[in-house]
RNA sequence: GGAGCAUUCGUCUAGUGGUUAGGACACCGGCCUCUCACGCCGGCAGCAGGGGUUCGACUCCCCUAUGCUCUACCA
Protein backbone atom coordinates (compact mmCIF):
# COMPACT_ATOMS: atom_id res chain seq x y z
CA UNK A 1 0.00 0.00 0.00
CA UNK A 2 1.36 3.38 -0.99
CA UNK A 3 1.03 6.03 1.69
CA UNK A 4 2.60 9.43 1.21
CA UNK A 5 2.53 12.41 3.50
CA UNK A 6 2.70 16.14 3.32
CA UNK A 7 4.19 17.45 6.55
CA UNK A 8 4.27 21.22 6.76
CA UNK A 9 5.02 23.17 9.89
CA UNK A 10 2.32 25.67 10.80
CA UNK A 11 4.38 28.83 10.57
CA UNK A 12 2.04 30.79 8.33
CA UNK A 13 0.55 30.28 4.92
CA UNK A 14 1.01 27.46 2.44
CA UNK A 15 3.94 28.18 0.15
CA UNK A 16 3.68 27.37 -3.57
CA UNK A 17 6.76 25.19 -3.17
CA UNK A 18 4.91 23.34 -0.45
CA UNK A 19 1.92 23.02 -2.71
CA UNK A 20 4.08 21.41 -5.36
CA UNK A 21 5.47 18.96 -2.84
CA UNK A 22 1.94 18.16 -1.72
CA UNK A 23 0.88 17.78 -5.34
CA UNK A 24 3.60 15.27 -6.15
CA UNK A 25 2.83 13.32 -2.99
CA UNK A 26 -0.85 13.41 -3.94
CA UNK A 27 -0.30 12.37 -7.55
CA UNK A 28 1.97 9.53 -6.57
CA UNK A 29 -0.45 8.26 -3.93
CA UNK A 30 -3.51 8.50 -6.17
CA UNK A 31 -1.77 6.84 -9.05
CA UNK A 32 -1.10 3.87 -6.83
CA UNK A 33 -4.54 3.83 -5.21
CA UNK A 34 -2.83 4.94 -2.04
CA UNK A 35 -3.41 7.64 0.51
CA UNK A 36 -2.09 11.10 1.16
CA UNK A 37 -1.65 11.95 4.80
CA UNK A 38 -1.47 15.47 6.15
CA UNK A 39 0.67 15.77 9.24
CA UNK A 40 1.37 18.98 11.08
CA UNK A 41 4.93 19.32 12.33
CA UNK A 42 4.58 21.78 15.15
CA UNK A 43 7.31 20.62 17.49
CA UNK A 44 8.78 24.08 17.58
CA UNK A 45 6.43 25.92 19.86
CA UNK A 46 8.11 29.25 19.27
CA UNK A 47 7.46 29.29 15.57
CA UNK A 48 3.88 28.24 15.88
CA UNK A 49 1.48 30.71 14.28
CA UNK A 50 -2.16 30.91 15.24
CA UNK A 51 -4.51 29.84 12.48
CA UNK A 52 -1.76 28.47 10.28
CA UNK A 53 -3.08 24.92 10.33
CA UNK A 54 -6.46 26.07 9.12
CA UNK A 55 -4.84 28.14 6.39
CA UNK A 56 -2.84 25.21 5.14
CA UNK A 57 -5.84 22.92 5.10
CA UNK A 58 -7.91 25.52 3.33
CA UNK A 59 -5.25 26.10 0.69
CA UNK A 60 -4.92 22.39 0.02
CA UNK A 61 -8.66 22.13 -0.25
CA UNK A 62 -8.81 25.02 -2.66
CA UNK A 63 -6.21 23.35 -4.83
CA UNK A 64 -8.19 20.14 -4.80
CA UNK A 65 -5.56 18.17 -2.95
CA UNK A 66 -7.69 16.76 -0.21
CA UNK A 67 -5.66 14.50 2.10
CA UNK A 68 -7.18 11.15 3.01
CA UNK A 69 -6.13 11.52 6.60
CA UNK A 70 -5.24 14.56 8.63
CA UNK A 71 -6.04 16.68 11.65
CA UNK A 72 -9.24 17.98 10.06
CA UNK A 73 -10.67 14.61 9.14
CA UNK A 74 -9.01 12.06 11.37
CA UNK A 75 -7.93 8.58 10.39
CA UNK A 76 -6.61 5.38 11.91
CA UNK A 77 -3.13 6.69 12.50
CA UNK A 78 -3.83 9.85 14.48
CA UNK A 79 -3.37 12.20 16.07
CA UNK A 80 -1.98 14.05 13.06
CA UNK A 81 -0.54 16.96 14.94
CA UNK A 82 2.85 16.28 16.43
CA UNK A 83 2.36 18.32 19.56
CA UNK A 84 -0.37 15.82 20.45
CA UNK A 85 1.98 12.89 20.14
CA UNK A 86 4.64 13.86 22.66
CA UNK A 87 4.49 10.67 24.77
CA UNK A 88 5.18 8.63 21.65
CA UNK A 89 8.41 10.43 20.92
CA UNK A 90 9.43 10.21 24.53
CA UNK A 91 8.92 6.51 24.48
CA UNK A 92 11.19 5.97 21.51
CA UNK A 93 13.78 8.43 22.77
CA UNK A 94 13.96 6.32 25.94
CA UNK A 95 14.32 3.25 23.83
CA UNK A 96 17.23 4.76 21.98
CA UNK A 97 18.77 5.81 25.25
CA UNK A 98 18.34 2.29 26.52
CA UNK A 99 20.09 0.83 23.51
CA UNK A 100 22.90 3.34 23.77
CA UNK A 101 22.09 4.97 20.47
CA UNK A 102 21.37 8.25 22.17
CA UNK A 103 22.66 10.05 25.23
CA UNK A 104 21.68 12.93 27.49
CA UNK A 105 23.61 16.11 26.89
CA UNK A 106 23.90 18.81 29.52
CA UNK A 107 25.80 21.36 27.51
CA UNK A 108 24.32 24.81 27.86
CA UNK A 109 23.25 27.04 25.07
CA UNK A 110 26.11 29.34 26.05
CA UNK A 111 28.73 26.66 25.78
CA UNK A 112 27.39 25.59 22.41
CA UNK A 113 27.40 29.14 21.12
CA UNK A 114 30.94 29.64 22.33
CA UNK A 115 32.02 26.35 20.76
CA UNK A 116 30.47 27.40 17.52
CA UNK A 117 32.12 30.80 17.64
CA UNK A 118 35.58 29.33 18.13
CA UNK A 119 35.05 26.77 15.39
CA UNK A 120 33.99 29.49 13.00
CA UNK A 121 36.96 31.62 13.97
CA UNK A 122 39.39 28.78 13.35
CA UNK A 123 37.63 28.03 10.12
CA UNK A 124 36.76 24.58 11.35
CA UNK A 125 33.51 22.84 10.55
CA UNK A 126 30.93 23.76 13.18
CA UNK A 127 29.29 21.01 15.14
CA UNK A 128 28.88 19.43 18.52
CA UNK A 129 32.19 18.24 19.99
CA UNK A 130 30.73 15.23 21.77
CA UNK A 131 31.49 16.42 25.28
CA UNK A 132 28.60 14.55 26.91
CA UNK A 133 28.83 11.55 24.65
CA UNK A 134 31.02 9.62 27.04
CA UNK A 135 29.29 10.56 30.28
CA UNK A 136 28.60 7.53 32.43
CA UNK A 137 25.03 6.47 32.87
CA UNK A 138 25.31 7.00 36.61
CA UNK A 139 26.52 10.56 36.27
CA UNK A 140 23.86 11.36 33.73
CA UNK A 141 21.12 9.97 35.92
CA UNK A 142 22.40 11.88 38.89
CA UNK A 143 22.42 15.17 37.03
CA UNK A 144 18.97 14.56 35.65
CA UNK A 145 17.70 13.77 39.13
CA UNK A 146 19.31 16.97 40.34
CA UNK A 147 17.07 18.81 37.92
CA UNK A 148 19.71 19.86 35.46
CA UNK A 149 18.39 20.85 32.06
CA UNK A 150 19.35 18.48 29.25
CA UNK A 151 18.65 17.35 25.73
CA UNK A 152 18.90 13.92 24.18
CA UNK A 153 21.34 13.52 21.34
CA UNK A 154 21.58 10.85 18.71
CA UNK A 155 24.80 8.89 18.98
CA UNK A 156 26.09 8.79 15.44
CA UNK A 157 28.32 5.76 14.93
CA UNK A 158 31.88 6.35 13.83
CA UNK A 159 33.38 5.53 10.50
CA UNK A 160 30.39 4.28 8.61
CA UNK A 161 29.14 5.04 5.15
CA UNK A 162 25.42 5.57 4.83
CA UNK A 163 23.89 5.20 1.44
CA UNK A 164 20.68 7.00 0.66
CA UNK A 165 18.83 5.39 -2.17
CA UNK A 166 16.87 8.25 -3.58
CA UNK A 167 14.26 7.62 -6.26
CA UNK A 168 15.12 10.85 -8.01
CA UNK A 169 18.84 11.13 -7.38
CA UNK A 170 20.01 7.54 -7.17
CA UNK A 171 22.60 6.55 -4.61
CA UNK A 172 24.01 9.30 -2.45
CA UNK A 173 26.56 8.39 0.17
CA UNK A 174 27.54 10.10 3.41
CA UNK A 175 30.34 9.53 5.92
CA UNK A 176 29.04 9.30 9.47
CA UNK A 177 32.19 11.00 10.76
CA UNK A 178 30.97 14.17 9.13
CA UNK A 179 27.56 13.93 10.75
CA UNK A 180 26.68 15.81 13.92
CA UNK A 181 25.22 14.18 17.03
CA UNK A 182 21.76 15.45 16.29
CA UNK A 183 19.45 16.59 19.06
CA UNK A 184 16.45 14.28 19.28
CA UNK A 185 14.64 15.68 22.29
CA UNK A 186 14.83 19.32 23.26
CA UNK A 187 15.10 20.51 26.84
CA UNK A 188 11.46 21.58 26.74
CA UNK A 189 10.46 17.96 26.30
CA UNK A 190 9.50 18.35 22.66
CA UNK A 191 11.18 16.23 20.04
CA UNK A 192 13.04 17.76 17.14
CA UNK A 193 12.02 17.14 13.58
CA UNK A 194 14.58 14.35 13.31
CA UNK A 195 12.95 12.13 15.87
CA UNK A 196 9.33 13.06 15.35
CA UNK A 197 9.57 12.61 11.63
CA UNK A 198 10.96 9.08 11.88
CA UNK A 199 8.58 7.95 14.57
CA UNK A 200 5.57 9.29 12.74
CA UNK A 201 6.52 8.07 9.30
CA UNK A 202 6.95 4.62 10.76
CA UNK A 203 3.85 4.60 12.91
CA UNK A 204 1.75 6.09 10.15
CA UNK A 205 3.10 3.48 7.78
CA UNK A 206 4.37 5.97 5.25
CA UNK A 207 5.78 4.09 2.28
CA UNK A 208 7.31 7.00 0.38
CA UNK A 209 8.76 10.17 1.80
CA UNK A 210 8.45 12.85 -0.85
CA UNK A 211 9.96 16.12 0.31
CA UNK A 212 12.19 19.01 -0.68
CA UNK A 213 15.85 18.69 -1.51
CA UNK A 214 16.81 20.61 1.63
CA UNK A 215 16.21 17.42 3.59
CA UNK A 216 18.65 15.31 1.68
CA UNK A 217 21.61 16.02 4.01
CA UNK A 218 19.63 14.92 7.06
CA UNK A 219 18.45 11.70 5.48
CA UNK A 220 21.45 9.60 6.61
CA UNK A 221 20.64 10.53 10.21
CA UNK A 222 17.07 9.46 9.55
CA UNK A 223 18.24 6.16 8.13
CA UNK A 224 20.38 5.50 11.17
CA UNK A 225 17.40 6.09 13.41
CA UNK A 226 15.28 3.60 11.49
CA UNK A 227 18.09 1.12 11.84
CA UNK A 228 18.53 1.65 15.58
CA UNK A 229 14.83 1.35 16.21
CA UNK A 230 14.73 -1.80 14.14
CA UNK A 231 12.36 -0.35 11.60
CA UNK A 232 12.29 -0.52 7.85
CA UNK A 233 12.95 2.88 6.30
CA UNK A 234 10.49 4.23 3.74
CA UNK A 235 11.56 5.06 0.20
CA UNK A 236 12.86 8.58 -0.31
CA UNK A 237 12.37 11.05 -3.12
CA UNK A 238 13.97 14.45 -2.74
CA UNK A 239 12.44 17.08 -4.97
CA UNK A 240 14.45 19.89 -6.56
CA UNK A 241 13.76 23.36 -5.22
CA UNK A 242 11.65 26.14 -6.68
CA UNK A 243 13.72 29.22 -7.46
CA UNK A 244 13.41 32.98 -7.83
CA UNK A 245 14.36 34.61 -11.10
CA UNK A 246 17.91 35.02 -9.82
CA UNK A 247 17.98 31.31 -9.02
CA UNK A 248 17.95 31.69 -5.26
CA UNK A 249 15.45 29.65 -3.27
CA UNK A 250 11.94 30.95 -3.94
CA UNK A 251 11.24 33.59 -1.35
CA UNK A 252 8.75 36.19 -0.33
CA UNK A 253 11.17 39.02 -1.00
CA UNK A 254 11.00 38.50 -4.72
CA UNK A 255 7.30 38.02 -5.27
CA UNK A 256 4.30 36.15 -4.07
CA UNK A 257 4.83 32.76 -2.53
CA UNK A 258 1.59 32.09 -0.68
CA UNK A 259 -0.90 29.92 -2.49
CA UNK A 260 -3.62 32.30 -1.37
CA UNK A 261 -1.85 35.19 -3.15
CA UNK A 262 -2.24 33.37 -6.43
CA UNK A 263 -5.84 32.51 -5.72
CA UNK A 264 -6.59 36.13 -4.84
CA UNK A 265 -4.94 37.43 -7.97
CA UNK A 266 -7.23 35.30 -10.06
CA UNK A 267 -5.23 32.25 -10.93
CA UNK A 268 -7.33 29.15 -11.40
CA UNK A 269 -6.47 26.17 -9.27
CA UNK A 270 -6.26 23.87 -12.25
CA UNK A 271 -3.85 26.20 -13.99
CA UNK A 272 -1.66 26.57 -10.92
CA UNK A 273 -1.62 22.83 -10.41
CA UNK A 274 -0.87 22.15 -14.06
CA UNK A 275 1.92 24.69 -13.99
CA UNK A 276 3.39 23.41 -10.74
CA UNK A 277 3.24 19.83 -11.95
CA UNK A 278 5.41 20.76 -14.90
CA UNK A 279 7.91 22.62 -12.77
CA UNK A 280 10.31 19.80 -12.26
CA UNK A 281 8.42 17.00 -13.90
CA UNK A 282 7.77 16.18 -17.52
CA UNK A 283 6.42 12.98 -19.03
CA UNK A 284 8.76 13.24 -22.00
CA UNK A 285 6.13 14.28 -24.50
CA UNK A 286 5.30 17.70 -25.89
CA UNK A 287 2.05 17.96 -23.97
CA UNK A 288 1.72 21.05 -21.82
CA UNK A 289 -1.88 20.99 -20.67
CA UNK A 290 -2.88 18.19 -18.35
CA UNK A 291 -6.16 17.45 -16.65
CA UNK A 292 -6.07 16.19 -13.09
CA UNK A 293 -6.78 12.70 -14.37
CA UNK A 294 -3.96 12.80 -16.84
CA UNK A 295 -1.60 14.08 -14.19
CA UNK A 296 -2.47 11.17 -11.93
CA UNK A 297 -2.04 8.73 -14.77
CA UNK A 298 1.17 10.13 -16.23
CA UNK A 299 3.09 11.30 -13.20
CA UNK A 300 6.19 9.45 -12.18
CA UNK A 301 8.85 10.22 -9.61
CA UNK A 302 11.50 8.76 -11.89
CA UNK A 303 10.83 11.50 -14.39
CA UNK A 304 11.20 14.30 -11.90
CA UNK A 305 14.24 16.42 -12.74
CA UNK A 306 17.19 16.95 -10.46
CA UNK A 307 17.84 20.65 -10.78
CA UNK A 308 15.91 23.58 -9.38
CA UNK A 309 13.28 25.35 -11.47
CA UNK A 310 12.65 29.06 -11.72
CA UNK A 311 9.05 29.94 -10.97
CA UNK A 312 8.25 31.66 -14.25
CA UNK A 313 5.17 33.82 -13.86
CA UNK A 314 4.89 34.49 -17.59
CA UNK A 315 4.25 30.88 -18.35
CA UNK A 316 1.77 30.62 -15.51
CA UNK A 317 -0.07 33.61 -17.00
CA UNK A 318 -0.22 31.95 -20.37
CA UNK A 319 -1.48 28.72 -18.90
CA UNK A 320 -4.07 30.50 -16.78
CA UNK A 321 -5.36 32.20 -19.92
CA UNK A 322 -5.73 28.84 -21.60
CA UNK A 323 -7.79 27.51 -18.71
CA UNK A 324 -9.94 30.64 -18.68
CA UNK A 325 -10.65 30.34 -22.38
CA UNK A 326 -11.50 26.67 -22.06
CA UNK A 327 -14.06 27.26 -19.35
CA UNK A 328 -17.71 27.46 -20.25
CA UNK A 329 -19.36 30.79 -19.66
CA UNK A 330 -21.44 29.86 -16.65
CA UNK A 331 -18.44 28.50 -14.83
CA UNK A 332 -16.28 31.46 -15.70
CA UNK A 333 -19.03 33.79 -14.59
CA UNK A 334 -19.19 32.10 -11.22
CA UNK A 335 -15.46 32.56 -10.77
CA UNK A 336 -15.50 36.16 -11.80
CA UNK A 337 -18.79 37.39 -10.39
CA UNK A 338 -17.49 38.51 -7.02
CA UNK A 339 -14.47 40.23 -8.48
CA UNK A 340 -16.43 42.59 -10.69
CA UNK A 341 -16.49 46.15 -9.46
CA UNK A 342 -19.00 48.01 -11.61
CA UNK A 343 -20.40 51.49 -11.21
CA UNK A 344 -23.15 50.57 -13.59
CA UNK A 345 -25.99 48.28 -12.64
CA UNK A 346 -26.03 45.37 -14.98
CA UNK A 347 -28.36 42.43 -14.76
CA UNK A 348 -26.83 39.00 -14.35
CA UNK A 349 -27.75 38.26 -17.94
CA UNK A 350 -25.92 41.34 -19.14
CA UNK A 351 -22.92 40.67 -16.95
CA UNK A 352 -22.66 37.22 -18.39
CA UNK A 353 -22.60 38.67 -21.88
CA UNK A 354 -19.85 41.05 -20.85
CA UNK A 355 -17.82 38.26 -19.32
CA UNK A 356 -18.32 36.21 -22.44
CA UNK A 357 -17.08 39.04 -24.58
CA UNK A 358 -14.04 39.55 -22.41
CA UNK A 359 -13.24 35.90 -21.87
CA UNK A 360 -10.64 35.52 -24.60
CA UNK A 361 -8.64 38.49 -23.40
CA UNK A 362 -8.34 37.53 -19.75
CA UNK A 363 -5.09 36.30 -18.29
CA UNK A 364 -6.18 36.36 -14.67
CA UNK A 365 -9.69 36.54 -13.27
CA UNK A 366 -8.89 39.94 -11.82
CA UNK A 367 -8.27 41.33 -15.29
CA UNK A 368 -12.01 41.47 -15.72
CA UNK A 369 -12.12 44.99 -14.29
CA UNK A 370 -9.30 46.49 -16.30
CA UNK A 371 -10.41 44.76 -19.49
CA UNK A 372 -14.04 45.56 -18.87
CA UNK A 373 -13.60 49.15 -17.86
CA UNK A 374 -15.76 50.36 -20.74
CA UNK A 375 -18.65 48.45 -19.22
CA UNK A 376 -18.03 49.18 -15.58
CA UNK A 377 -17.08 52.84 -15.45
CA UNK A 378 -19.67 55.57 -15.61
CA UNK A 379 -17.34 58.26 -16.92
CA UNK A 380 -14.75 57.04 -19.32
CA UNK A 381 -11.34 58.53 -19.58
CA UNK A 382 -10.44 59.39 -23.17
CA UNK A 383 -7.36 57.60 -24.38
CA UNK A 384 -4.64 59.72 -26.01
CA UNK A 385 -5.08 58.21 -29.46
CA UNK A 386 -8.81 58.47 -29.11
CA UNK A 387 -8.54 62.13 -28.36
CA UNK A 388 -6.54 62.60 -31.51
CA UNK A 389 -9.14 60.80 -33.57
CA UNK A 390 -11.87 63.03 -32.28
CA UNK A 391 -10.01 65.99 -33.72
CA UNK A 392 -10.60 64.76 -37.24
CA UNK A 393 -13.66 65.99 -39.07
CA UNK A 394 -14.29 62.55 -40.53
CA UNK A 395 -14.80 61.18 -37.08
CA UNK A 396 -17.18 63.97 -36.24
CA UNK A 397 -19.10 63.33 -39.44
CA UNK A 398 -19.38 59.64 -38.73
CA UNK A 399 -20.54 60.15 -35.19
CA UNK A 400 -23.12 62.73 -36.14
CA UNK A 401 -24.51 60.47 -38.81
CA UNK A 402 -24.55 57.53 -36.49
CA UNK A 403 -26.29 59.43 -33.75
CA UNK A 404 -28.97 60.61 -36.12
CA UNK A 405 -29.77 57.14 -37.29
CA UNK A 406 -29.55 55.51 -33.90
CA UNK A 407 -31.81 57.97 -32.14
CA UNK A 408 -34.64 57.15 -34.53
CA UNK A 409 -34.57 53.50 -33.54
CA UNK A 410 -36.23 51.81 -30.62
CA UNK A 411 -33.49 49.39 -29.75
CA UNK A 412 -30.06 48.30 -30.78
CA UNK A 413 -28.57 44.93 -31.49
CA UNK A 414 -25.43 43.89 -33.26
CA UNK A 415 -27.07 43.52 -36.64
CA UNK A 416 -28.79 46.86 -36.47
CA UNK A 417 -25.51 48.36 -35.38
CA UNK A 418 -23.72 47.04 -38.43
CA UNK A 419 -26.54 48.23 -40.65
CA UNK A 420 -26.34 51.74 -39.27
CA UNK A 421 -22.61 51.77 -39.81
CA UNK A 422 -23.14 50.75 -43.42
CA UNK A 423 -25.67 53.48 -43.96
CA UNK A 424 -23.29 56.02 -42.49
CA UNK A 425 -20.63 54.70 -44.81
CA UNK A 426 -22.89 55.18 -47.81
CA UNK A 427 -23.84 58.68 -46.86
CA UNK A 428 -20.43 59.96 -45.82
CA UNK A 429 -18.22 57.92 -48.09
CA UNK A 430 -16.06 57.16 -45.09
CA UNK A 431 -15.20 53.51 -44.77
CA UNK A 432 -12.90 50.91 -43.29
CA UNK A 433 -10.75 51.79 -40.39
CA UNK A 434 -11.69 55.46 -40.48
CA UNK A 435 -15.35 54.56 -40.14
CA UNK A 436 -15.13 51.81 -37.56
CA UNK A 437 -12.47 53.42 -35.44
CA UNK A 438 -14.53 56.59 -35.24
CA UNK A 439 -17.46 54.63 -33.96
CA UNK A 440 -15.32 52.68 -31.51
CA UNK A 441 -13.72 55.78 -30.11
CA UNK A 442 -17.08 57.48 -29.87
CA UNK A 443 -18.52 54.65 -27.84
CA UNK A 444 -15.59 53.48 -25.73
CA UNK A 445 -13.11 56.33 -25.71
CA UNK A 446 -10.48 53.79 -26.61
CA UNK A 447 -8.84 52.65 -29.79
CA UNK A 448 -8.92 49.02 -28.82
CA UNK A 449 -11.26 46.56 -27.19
CA UNK A 450 -13.59 43.70 -27.98
CA UNK A 451 -15.59 43.59 -31.18
CA UNK A 452 -17.46 46.87 -31.36
CA UNK A 453 -20.81 45.62 -32.65
CA UNK A 454 -21.04 43.17 -29.77
CA UNK A 455 -19.88 45.79 -27.32
CA UNK A 456 -22.52 48.19 -28.56
CA UNK A 457 -25.22 45.58 -28.33
CA UNK A 458 -24.50 45.00 -24.66
CA UNK A 459 -24.15 48.69 -23.91
CA UNK A 460 -27.51 49.33 -25.55
CA UNK A 461 -28.97 52.24 -27.48
CA UNK A 462 -29.08 54.82 -24.71
CA UNK A 463 -25.53 54.34 -23.47
CA UNK A 464 -24.15 54.35 -26.99
CA UNK A 465 -25.99 57.58 -27.79
CA UNK A 466 -24.91 59.19 -24.56
CA UNK A 467 -21.30 58.33 -25.08
CA UNK A 468 -21.19 59.41 -28.69
CA UNK A 469 -22.77 62.70 -27.84
CA UNK A 470 -20.32 63.21 -25.04
CA UNK A 471 -17.47 62.37 -27.38
CA UNK A 472 -18.74 64.95 -29.87
CA UNK A 473 -18.93 67.52 -27.14
CA UNK A 474 -15.30 66.89 -26.40
CA UNK A 475 -14.28 66.97 -30.02
C1' G B 1 35.48 26.04 6.12
C1' G B 2 33.06 21.15 5.22
C1' A B 3 29.51 17.87 2.99
C1' G B 4 25.79 16.99 -0.55
C1' C B 5 23.17 18.15 -4.93
C1' A B 6 22.93 20.45 -9.49
C1' U B 7 24.46 22.75 -14.55
C1' U B 8 20.68 21.86 -22.56
C1' C B 9 17.78 28.45 -25.77
C1' G B 10 16.30 34.48 -21.18
C1' U B 11 12.64 30.78 -18.57
C1' C B 12 10.20 25.60 -18.19
C1' U B 13 11.99 21.33 -20.51
C1' A B 14 12.81 16.63 -24.29
C1' G B 15 17.14 14.10 -25.08
C1' U B 16 20.53 7.98 -21.89
C1' G B 17 27.16 7.45 -27.92
C1' G B 18 25.77 8.87 -34.31
C1' U B 19 19.54 14.11 -34.04
C1' U B 20 19.70 19.79 -39.08
C1' A B 21 19.82 19.21 -30.54
C1' G B 22 12.84 18.71 -30.34
C1' G B 23 8.62 21.31 -27.76
C1' A B 24 6.46 25.34 -24.65
C1' C B 25 6.52 30.48 -22.47
C1' A B 26 8.56 35.20 -23.53
C1' C B 27 10.38 38.07 -27.69
C1' C B 28 10.31 39.42 -33.12
C1' G B 29 7.78 39.06 -38.02
C1' G B 30 3.41 37.68 -40.95
C1' C B 31 -1.78 36.23 -41.58
C1' C B 32 -6.78 37.10 -39.67
C1' U B 33 -9.02 42.04 -38.55
C1' C B 34 -12.20 48.53 -37.35
C1' U B 35 -8.60 47.90 -32.88
C1' C B 36 -7.06 44.85 -28.90
C1' A B 37 -7.22 39.98 -27.64
C1' C B 38 -7.75 35.00 -29.42
C1' G B 39 -6.16 31.81 -33.22
C1' C B 40 -2.83 30.26 -37.18
C1' C B 41 2.02 30.42 -39.70
C1' G B 42 7.18 31.62 -39.45
C1' G B 43 11.76 33.43 -36.99
C1' C B 44 15.57 34.43 -33.15
C1' A B 45 17.96 31.75 -29.34
C1' G B 46 21.01 26.59 -25.87
C1' C B 47 24.47 21.63 -24.52
C1' A B 48 29.28 26.27 -18.30
C1' G B 49 34.84 25.45 -19.38
C1' G B 50 38.97 22.04 -19.87
C1' G B 51 40.87 17.26 -20.20
C1' G B 52 40.16 12.21 -21.25
C1' U B 53 37.37 7.30 -23.06
C1' U B 54 35.64 6.31 -28.13
C1' C B 55 35.75 5.68 -35.12
C1' G B 56 32.21 9.25 -32.93
C1' A B 57 30.32 12.74 -27.36
C1' C B 58 24.88 17.06 -24.94
C1' U B 59 24.98 11.95 -23.57
C1' C B 60 30.35 7.98 -20.07
C1' C B 61 34.85 9.34 -16.60
C1' C B 62 38.03 13.15 -14.23
C1' C B 63 39.14 18.22 -13.05
C1' U B 64 37.70 23.34 -12.79
C1' A B 65 34.00 27.04 -12.51
C1' U B 66 29.34 28.58 -11.06
C1' G B 67 24.76 28.06 -8.41
C1' C B 68 21.87 25.96 -4.63
C1' U B 69 20.96 23.20 -0.06
C1' C B 70 22.55 21.60 4.61
C1' U B 71 26.04 22.31 8.48
C1' A B 72 20.29 25.25 15.06
C1' C B 73 17.43 22.90 21.64
C1' C B 74 13.94 25.44 12.90
C1' A B 75 11.33 22.54 10.08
Amino acid sequence: MVRTRFAPSPTGYLHVGGLRTALYAYLFAKQNQGQLILRIEDTDQERRVEGAIEKIIEALKWAGLEPDEGPHKGGDYGPYIQSERIELYKKYADELLERDHAYPCFCTKERLDELNRIQKMQNKPPGYDGKCRSLSREEAEQRIAAGESYVIRQKIPENREIIVNDIIRGQVSFETDLLDDQILMKSDGFPTYHLANIVDDHLMEISHVIRGEEWLPSTPKNILLYEFLGWEAPKFAHLPLLLNRDRSKLSKRQGDVAVSDYRDKGYLKDALINFLALLGWNPGTNQEIFSRKELIREFSLEKVGKSGSVFDLEKLDWMNGIYIREMDLDELYQHVEDRIASEIDWSEEELKQIVGLLQESLTKLNDINSKGIIFFKENLQLEKDAEKMLQSKETVKVLKGFIDKLSELDALDRNIFVNIARQVQKETGIKGKQLWMSIRVGITGQTHGPEIHKTAEILGKEKCLERMQEALANA
